[in-house]
DNA sequence: AAAAAAT
């Protein structure tokens, strides 16, 4: 422990990157205990900006040390003076539950020595808990938009002593409809105060909330270094519906699975699959959101901790949690939205090493997967299951029903029986999201709740193929796609060499082509 | 057609 070391000795230990920044010694000897040295590019650049107590607009994802770079200046900006009953001084919106737990815990351990009080105010849990922490008086208040508005309408908190606003993962709380009501949460608060404001991407929506809350932000943009980028590697298995369940034991048996996200659409799909699994001796957890939160909660720490190798979710995971360092995502079911296929995937995809995408799709699928390749520019490799024969997409139409065979327009004679051992195609860092997210926010700059969205045009315009028919028939081009013999369907074919897609960070300022991954613009 | 977040 620190405490067993000699003092000459600790303020060499104290005198780490973090010390050069301008934090103060209580909390640089909480990142030495927990053995940080050298900040991140965004911690680098924040923390003495924020230090400094200047507005903050932050381009940035998480896995890049972003939560450190805005609590480590809070704790000592706050280690001044004490709060006041009901009145936080600092307030964290965060889109998710799970979220506001991970940022909570970071100020226990990096506020250790300081003697500094939080709150969480989330949904799901006891609201009389909470209601008496905030009685007591809170340093920092860390929450969910829907639980503080019902505490505050209760009459249980005053936001007029908020001097601290961090606004975390804007973007996700755009897509959860959840911007009318961070603005009420701003309306609240006192004109005069620092905010921070950060954001893996920065759509126009998403500018005009910083315009709007902000004032002369500095503007900070980081990615993860290249040195970092993550390779995934995509595959996308045609089974038949009934041999899904099937289909996906295989696979996580032939392939070197550490740990893995398994993707449904439905809750009730997640709950159906997570017993199929357990029922056949697989170490899974279950996660989706009607799930009660400590199970949730409980959950989630045994899948990190490693006690769970396989964790069944509903997209309540596909941006709302940061679980670094997955062998493999699987998608169950294909997503309904292409945006969603770029989160979840983004998940895999360790540090240096390689990740694996692999994706069920269903003849009923095939729509969808020619959305997601339409967005992402690539056609998902097939990949064959071991053991299962590949299911024949050209012979089934868009609603998974069976075409007439022998007629004029039958499909040409196969040319050979479907490899079993097909590799999926290798993708360099496909989705290194501040790219990608880049161009998905593009399609998406609707306002209004998603809810209202879904109703609305966004249906139209998912990809419609009108040429599918005739493609789906006489095949060009056919080289060296494996498991699929001549049958390969036109879509798989689209743009395939795009497939390897080496990522760069986007520029902030047009044409600077100079990029280490850390850039400032002021 | 579904998921998240307030009850």
């Amino acid at each position: 422990m620190f405490a067993d070391i000699p003092t000459a000795d600790a303020t060499v230990q104290l005198d780490t990157g973090f010390a050069a920044l301008g934090l103060s010694e209580p909390v640089l000897k909480a990142l030495v205990e927990k053995g940080y040295t050298t900040p991140t590019p965004i911690q680098e650049q924040a923390i003495p900006i924020v230090l400094m107590g200047r507005d903050v607009l932050g381009c940035a994802q998480t896995g890049t040390g972003k939560t450190a770079g805005f609590t480590l200046p809070m704790l000592d900006i706050l280690s001044g003076s004490r709060a006041r009953a009901r009145m936080p001084r600092s307030l964290i919106l965060e889109p998710t539950r799970e979220l506001a737990l991970q940022v909570a815990e970071n100020f226990v351990q990096y506020g250790k020595h300081l003697k500094l009080t939080h709150a969480l105010l989330i949904g799901g849990e006891s609201m009389s808990e909470q209601k008496e922490v905030l009685t007591r008086g809170v340093d920092v208040l860390i929450a969910t938009p829907g639980r503080l508005i019902d505490i505050f309408e209760r009459g249980g908190l005053l936001l007029s002593d908020v001097r601290v606003l961090v606004i975390d993962e804007a973007d996700r709380m755009l897509d959860m409809g959840f911007i009318p009501d961070v603005e009420r949460i701003v309306a609240m608060l006192p004109p005069l105060r620092q905010t921070l404001f950060f954001s893996a991407t920065m759509a126009p929506e998403i500018k005009r909330l910083a315009d709007a809350f902000l004032s002369n932000p500095k503007e900070i943009s980081v990615s993860k270094p290249a040195s970092v980028a993550t390779t995934i590697t995509e595959g996308l298995a045609l089974v038949a519906t009934h041999d899904k369940r099937e289909a996906l034991r295989r696979l996580v048996r032939t392939e070197d699975v550490q740990n893995a996200l398994i993707f449904c659409n439905r809750k009730r799909d997640v709950d159906i699959l997570y017993k199929s699994l357990t029922r056949h001796k697989f170490s899974a957890g279950a996660l989706h959101g009607d799930m009660p939160q400590s199970a949730r909660f409980a959950t989630l720490e045994k899948f990190k901790a490693g006690e769970i190798r396989l964790l069944v979710c509903s997209d309540v995971a596909a941006r709302g949690i940061d679980i670094g360092g997955l062998s493999h995502v699987f998608n169950f079911d294909v997503p309904h939205h292409a945006e969603d296929y770029v989160h979840r995937i983004g998940r895999t995809g360790r540090a240096g090493l390689e990740g694996r995408a692999l994706t069920l799709a269903t003849p009923e699928d095939r729509l969808a997967v020619e959305a997601i390749q339409k967005l992402t520019g690539h056609a998902i490799p097939p990949l064959a299951v071991e053991g299962l024969d590949p299911v024949d997409w050209a012979e089934v139409d868009s609603r998974g029903r069976r075409r007439s065979r022998g007629g004029k327009g039958a499909s040409p004679p196969r040319a050979e029986k479907a490899s079993k051992s097909a590799a999926p195609r290798r993708v360099e860092a496909a989705v290194q999201p501040a790219v990608d997210e880049m161009q998905l926010k593009a399609t998406r700059q609707d306002p209004r709740r998603s809810s209202e969205r879904m109703r609305g045009d966004r249906r139209t315009d998912t990809a419609r193929e009108p040429r599918r028919d005739r493609e789906m028939r006489g095949l060009e081009n056919r080289d060296s796609v494996i498991g699929f013999g001549a049958d390969i369907p036109a879509f798989m074919q689209i743009r395939r060499r795009t497939a390897v897609v080496r990522m760069e960070t986007p520029s902030r300022n047009e044409g600077g082509d100079h990029n280490d991954g850390t850039e400032i613009a002021a």
